[in-house]
RNA sequence: AGGCACGUAGCUCAGUGGGAGAGCGCCGCCUUGACACGGCGGAGGUCGGCGGUUCAAUCCCGCCCGUGCCUACCA
């Protein structure tokens, strides 16, 4: 820039509003990025030129709230620093649509129910359910008119969070768009399984799982949470066969008494060591059961012996697989306690009749109510095992303790048999282990997270789902001559045939009117877990085996944003995937975000009702203004909803304006950067650049923003903007007067560009004004980020803290007039400004601009020896009259 | 019960082995020529507590207290 004249155009401030109108600026720029394809992503460019982010797709059935626009700015930040740095970058937007709340939002909304069996109706579209429409049984639909209807339902939704992510500035590719649920994602979950299975990761398996007796489904491991309970400690007298023994077991669970099948106390437990390898009697139903020995039993809880159900838990589960004990499975998928006959080979019983009596105060009772009933029984002594009394000793002992629901249920699992598919992950911990370690993590101990899920992790994932509404499992079943099904040699939908709906598709070598007929084949009706597809966002997007050459310059990804309470379901099953399916990694980074507390630093979340919708929040403080509150936050931090931080966002973007009007004023020609102060903190903004490019870099844009803002203020605004001012107008000094407006304009250029991440709005506004023009680019934020180019031509300063020291004597000099409060344009006639004589000689390259912009007339100087390095004291301070000043 | 994080000014939060910080709020002053949607100045904190390491600890280590999250806990 030195020397050479610069095609350079000064703006009229009389053309320029007086206040920043930011919802204008919304509006304006954001349907300009669109018209012009600012961020566009190039599908030509190889995968190194490309920075990939996995973007969460946002459950399009939630309520919108200001933490979408906390995490989903975080990712912006970093998507427009790295399109700044001259990277290609893929910013997709997808939907999240599949899964239980559009499920029951569809089935609401149009009083329907999705069935795979019923006939499907092309074309269907139907109107919002009318009260009297909703008083009639639920319409029965065909899963792909049910997946119809849930496109009709969320594309309002959808549309609502298009409006809020472009209203905040979201530079994403509209083009790169997804729904979890449309035909691709469908076909590539699909691809998934047929991929996992053709490996041999994948296997079903009739056996006890976690049900939910509500929404009647299997659940897995990630979306199970423990909820504390109240409970109570019911003491029970059970008998020992061929013995007048007689033991006491304590459980909080005595509605399973009748699904005993064994009772267990550790092997060293001098109390019960007698009785291992005795058969138990039971309570009311009179049921022999084997006493064994289990390291698993603690002496210290409850008894020390306990009863082993099908199932009351896991370890019951554990101990009827590894002692083969009986299974008399009571609960059934609806909860209810099923109907069965003791005296049978199932259920065993020394006094039938007895057993039968009491149990048929239980049948068909759910377990709340099988459990009030059994305590009444237990009180009777005709029910002893031992003909003591009453099996129930003493009163129950109220306690209270920890039982498993599924994160969306509200009645507690049950161990229920079913038959499940599964993907093998259990024995790949170490290899899960090690994919986390290639990742980086931000913030790092974020990896705990992942590390302690993946080592606590006990059971494989369970994919299927016995819901109406998902991606289908495309599994048939070859039926035997009498019907039954052949679970051993599943007929898995052909590649080239996907995507299927089992229900109305046929499998290869056979024919429609095969079906569920003996000899033929039996579609699956189950669907997937979402997260089997949720998992696969990085190869939604890549489109993988649909594309290999577009997934090898979309895949791995560069970030994963998401939040922390996900990491043992999205992170944790993306990682899994991808490494089953191509042994890699899904993305180099994960960034989590934390969450948006209340004002009283609760977390922000619609089941608690404190959840502020952003809106309101982006017209009061603008876009910009929301977006500085969002990336004030450091990456998994929990941040509380401050409007005060919103103030201070929008006052910086007002200010941006301001100074850009200011700068871009001045009429003079910029030339080189001569004057001392003007080096000086060209060198300051310089070493910005470097400190805010290092933090982007690390992950940090917190600290980014932080330390621009800082400069932006305490540097340029409050200090070189004022010493500066009077040499860019001034008419004596032509070279000075240059080398100012060059300065200023060069930090307006550099400070703009380091702030367009996070404030995409003004920053634009104001590059608009000249430097789209000058510098051919015509949005800021396809603009190269500042580095070193932008200082190449600029000379080092002769004292690189000779800014720092004017700034000081500047302040000096103020606080003179502060403290003769006068104003600060106000004149001075004569002062007297004393420093030690190092300083001195060290201020007086920059002492012209410091007297000029303080409008000292006359001054004199004082060698003080005293004073420390760097101090400045103003004496003899004369201001001038307030009429006088000019 | 274990793990992780956090605890700094009235509020929201930075920060570092050597001098305690920012913004808001508060107090005082200044209508100035980019900006009153401004500016200048000021008051305000035993950096959760107790020990230890060190010449030196808000920072490192240990224990404790408090908060949040993750994980475990159904006899």
């Amino acid at each position: 820039m030195s020397g050479e004249k610069k095609r350079v155009h000064s703006i009229d401030p009389a053309t320029i509003a007086k206040h920043f109108d930011a919802a204008g600026a919304e509006q304006r720029w954001d349907a300009e990025w669109e018209k012009r394809g600012t961020y566009r992503y190039d599908p030509s460019c190889s995968r190194a030129e490309t920075f990939v982010v996995d973007t969460p797709p946002p459950t399009v059935s939630g309520s919108l709230h200001i933490g979408h626009v906390f995490s989903y700015t975080h990712t912006d930040v970093v998507a427009r620093y790295k399109r700044m740095c001259g990277m290609n970058v893929f910013y997709p937007m997808g939907w999240d649509d599949n899964g239980l709340p559009t499920e029951r939002r569809v089935q609401n909304y149009f009083h329907v129910r999705c069935d795979p069996r019923a006939e499907p109706e092309p074309g269907l579209s139907l109107s919002p359910a009318t009260a009297k429409q909703r008083k009639e049984r639920p319409r029965l639909v065909a899963r792909n008119d049910f997946i119809g209807l849930c496109h009709d339902v969320t594309r309002e939704d959808e549309r609502s969070f298009e409006d809020l992510w472009r209203r905040i500035g979201l530079s994403v590719d509209w083009s790169q768009q997804y729904a979890t649920i449309d035909s691709r994602s469908r076909h590539l979950a699909q691809l998934s399984f047929r991929d996992l299975f053709e490996k041999g990761h994948v296997y079903n398996t009739d056996s006890p799982t976690s049900w939910d007796v509500d929404f009647q489904t299997a659940v897995a491991q990630a979306e199970m949470e423990d909820r504390p309970r109240p409970g109570a400690y019911y003491r029970l007298e059970f008998g020992v066969e061929g013995s007048d023994r007689s033991f006491v077991i304590a459980t909080t669970r005595p509605e399973l008494l009748p699904a005993c099948v064994g009772v267990t106390a550790h092997p060293d437990d001098e109390r019960y060591r007698d009785l291992f390898g005795k058969s138990a009697t039971t309570p009311l139903f009179r049921a022999p059961v084997p006493i064994f020995a289990s390291e698993l039993a603690d002496p210290g809880k409850g008894t020390g012996v306990l009863m082993v159900c099908t199932f009351g838990d896991a370890t019951d589960v554990h101990w009827w697989r590894e002692r083969g004990l009986a299974l008399r499975q009571l609960v059934g998928r609806d909860g209810r306690l099923a109907s069965v006959t003791f005296g049978s080979e199932d259920f065993p019983s020394s006094d039938p009749d007895a057993a039968n009596r009491f149990y048929a105060e239980l049948a068909g009772k759910n377990v709340n109510q099988a459990r009030k009933r059994i305590e009444e029984l237990l009180r009777d002594p005709a029910g002893s095992a031992t003909g003591s009394g009453a099996p129930l000793q003493g009163e129950p002992e109220p306690i209270e303790h920890a039982v498993k629901f599924y994160e969306k249920g509200d009645r507690p699992l049950e161990f229920v048999p079913t038959r499940q598919w599964f993907v093998r992950l259990l024995d790949k911990k170490a290899e899960l282990l090690a994919k986390g370690e290639q990742i980086q993590w931000h913030p790092s101990f974020m990896h705990a997270r992942y590390r302690d899920w993946t080592e606590g992790l006990n059971l494989d994932w369970c994919v299927s789902r016995q819901r109406y509404f998902g991606v289908p499992i495309p599994v048939w079943y070859p039926l035997d001559g009498a019907g039954g099904r052949n679970y051993d040699r599943p007929l898995v939908a052909e590649r080239e045939q996907l995507p299927v709906d089992p229900t109305s598709d046929v499998p290869v070598g056979f024919n429609a009117s095969q079906r569920d007929q003996p000899g033929g084949f039996t579609g699956e009706t189950d669907i997937f877990d979402t997260w089997f597809t949720s998992s696969l966002t990085p190869q939604i997007g890549s489109h993988w085996a649909l594309d290999p050459e577009r997934h090898a310059r979309l895949f791995p990804a560069d970030i994963r944003p998401q939040s922390h309470e996900i990491i043992r379901t999205w992170a944790f099953y993306t990682i899994a995937k991808a490494m089953l399916h191509e042994n890699c990694i899904p993305w180099h980074h994960v960034v989590v975000s934390g969450w948006v507390l209340d004002p009283d630093r609760k977390k922000m979340a619609k089941s608690q009702g404190n959840v502020t919708t952003p809106m309101p929040l982006i017209e009061k403080y603008t876009a910009d203004g929301a977006r500085y509150w969002s990336a004030s936050a450091r990456l998994g931090t929990d941040t509380t909803e401050d409007e005060k931080v919103f103030k201070i966002g929008k006052r910086l973007a007002t200010k941006i304006f301001n100074a850009g009007k200011f700068v871009l004023s001045q009429t003079a020609e910029a030339g080189p950067i001569e004057a001392e102060i003007d080096r000086a903190f060209v060198a300051e903004l310089h070493a910005l650049v470097v400190r805010a490019t290092r933090s982007f870099e690390e992950f940090n844009h917190a600290q980014a923003l932080t330390d621009t803002e800082t400069f932006f203020w305490t540097r340029f605004t409050d200090s070189f903007i004022e010493l500066a001012k009077v040499r860019a107008r001034s008419e004596e000094d032509p070279v000075g007067r240059a080398s100012a407006v060059a300065a200023l304009r060069l930090g307006l250029d550099v400070l703009l560009r380091l702030f367009a991440p996070f404030l995409p709005y003004v920053t634009e506004e104001v590059w608009s004004w000249t430097f789209a023009d000058e510098k051919g680019e015509p949005s800021i934020h396809r603009a190269s980020w500042p580095g070193e180019a932008d200082f190449a031509s600029a000379p080092a300063p002769s004292d690189a803290e000779s800014f720092a020291l004017g700034i000081s004597c500047w302040n000096a000099i103020n606080k003179s007039k502060s403290d003769a409060e006068v104003s600060m344009g106000r004149g001075v006639a004569r002062l007297s400004l004393a420093a030690n004589p190092a300083t001195l000689e060290r201020l007086a390259p920059v002492l012209g601009d410091v007297l000029a912009g303080a409008r000292v007339a006359t001054h004199t100087l004082e060698a003080s020896p005293a004073l420390e390095d760097g101090a400045f004291q103003i004496s003899d301070a004369e201001f001038e009259e307030r009429e006088s000043a000019t």
